[in-house]
DNA sequence: CGAGCATGAGAAAACGTTTTCTGAAACGAT
DNA sequence: ATCGTTTCAGAAAACGTTTTCTCATGCTCG
């Protein structure tokens, strides 16, 4: 039934190890190379992939390990990761642990066993208590998020230096009074907190700063709470795109417009943000760079598998909306 | 250095079918079976999928080929099929075509190579000349698109009754000059626009249904063109989802307000759309219902091979906002 | 002109499993 | 008690490739 390389042979009246090598690419025979070419399209042939690698040994595979597959962000570094990976003639497997470390160590351990040549993780934001993951025997690369015990080669968001720059930003427009909401679970998040945090005090302001849980409901409570409050803000920044919803379930329960009566910046452009009041001031990332840097150093650990850890942070670009006055947004050296 | 089933057969003192036959839950001596599981975890051994896969022929794996990652329809659905799957004990492999056919017919490809079970395929809009893809040997399940030329199995959504739903509501809303935006190169948009001028029809107005070409640019542009002209809408449905937000562009460049100065409804319900405006009313599409239907067809199909093609249309629900009364939305039997 | 060497193609081994085959032991029926 | 049947575990084959090994051919160079 189905036609394999033996098949191939028998009709190219060679051996199955001539037309593996051609199919290869090594060079043959003209004549041969000929009938094996002519064999494969009238047989219809395709390769086995399992046997393959079986004997092979190589996968040229790499596993993408997401932690939310309907963040943009993440869908936007996968196709950015998997255009590279095409590029050299890789396939990368596609995983969504929906923010479960459960799910997540399924994964880590289905790419063992897929003999994966390398993993890209951004991994849960809350880990089980042994945050360290075992070593695993795969070079693994970190993105977007980093593990606070660990020395992994990651490749990072400037989170620190980029909520800085929103809040000054906020601060340019006019606003003094700001409020941040911060996923505490999440490097991201505390990382965000921590430039949030010197940036106001830089500009002698109070930093009120507020963790806030990842479910949506209790978050958008505790905005409506705050912002009943005595001595609301004019300005706020979430430091995750749930939250900046969360916010905006918020100000419109409450009939407040952005920026009217207050403004709101965020991290991660999305298309519609332009459309919310008269848009939002984010930080973009450069998605194609985080891939491409994620993938650079795979490919590099693979070779240097004994290498110090490395971590690579990248600046990303405020988009500027929002302002009664337009600015241009400021470009960041990539 | 990598253990393999001999490995752990010798450490327990076995033979390699009796490790295989305990890891597969097959019944063996009780001691046996200790002595297995304690070698399995003092040695770490984890079984090569590449082996067992060309070994027992059946990779327990179904490609999932969408055609645009970036659309949370289409992410949405990833994660219930990946779902539905990972509790059948299947992988699924997902692949992103960019709506580029060649890219498409390169997965198609593929998953031959991968010796998948089966395959879950949103085409590309638009096809090559010969729209026919060749008949795989594999099952295949269309999803939220048909392809013209063949009959295979495949789950849509009731796009022309939704349309007229959509417009309906419209209608209901006090709005008479419709405007249809229609992307022509699928089958959802012309099934859509058919829908569109029925119900149109039917309610004895003038249906204006105009053919938008994918790119946003243009897109935009015939938007703004129209909505410059005389007899100007008063409300506009957009067919997909880049539409839409072409419409938005334009609506902010005429500095119209939704629902204010215009209505808009449109297709797929995304977070950000409470929040433009007071509303925009949208069909929801039944992810969960239309990934574990294609799931069901497709293992339905293993077993029937040559059973006649299905075709299973599911009702999607109507979101209504943006009315100043509002209404609650119409639930539709799934 | 012959020895050594590169080239290239077929034969056969190897990859790590699952499955079939084989034989021994245990059990039930006559 | 004997024979047949079932059960269970080990030996070995098989899955479809790639790669190593082997050998023949043709070439270069001394």
């Amino acid at each position: 039934m189905a036609v394999g390389i033996k098949d191939v042979a028998r009709i190219a009246q060679v051996s199955p190890a001539t037309v593996s090598r051609v199919l290869s690419g090594r060079s043959v025979d003209p004549a041969m190379h000929e009938r094996v070419l002519a064999a494969v399209k009238s047989t219809g042939y395709r390769p086995n992939l399992a046997a393959r690698r079986l004997r092979s040994q190589h996968t040229n595979t790499i596993g993408l390990i997401v932690a939310d597959i309907r963040n943009p962000f993440f869908t936007a570094v996968s196709r950015a990761i998997e255009s590279l990976a095409a590029a050299r003639g890789m396939r990368v497997i596609l995983c969504n642990t929906d923010e479960d470390p459960a799910k997540e160590a399924a994964y880590l351990e289905l790419m063992h066993e897929e003999r994966v040549t390398g993993v890209i993780l951004a991994p849960c934001r809350q880990h089980p208590h042994k945050s360290a993951l075992p070593a695993p025997d795969y070079p693994l690369i970190l993105i977007d998020r980093s593990l606070p015990g660990s020395a992994l080669d990651s490749v990072l968001l400037d989170n620190d230096a980029m909520a800085e720059q929103l809040v000054r930003h906020l601060h340019e427009q006019g606003h003094r009074r700001i409020t941040g909401l911060f996923g505490s679970a999440s490097s991201t998040g505390i990382e965000r907190r921590a430039g949030f945090e010197r940036a106001m005090l830089d500009l002698g302001l109070d930093a009120e700063a507020i963790a806030v849980p990842h479910d949506t409901a209790t978050a958008q409570r505790m905005v409506v709470e705050r912002l009943t409050a005595p001595d609301r803000p004019d300005a706020i920044l979430a430091s995750n795109g749930v939250l900046l919803l969360s916010v905006l379930g918020a100000l419109r329960d409450l009939g407040l417009s952005v920026p009217g009566d207050i403004a709101l910046a965020g991290f991660d452009n999305n298309d519609w943000m332009e459309f919310v009041g008269t848009g939002l001031s984010v930080i973009e990332q450069p998605v194609e760079e985080i891939g491409r840097t994620a993938m650079t150093m795979l490919l590099d650990r693979l070779d240097h598998a004994e290498a110090p850890a490395r971590k690579v942070v990248l600046a990303g670009r405020l988009i500027a909306r929002g302002s009664s006055a337009p600015r241009t947004p400021t470009p960041t050296p990539a």
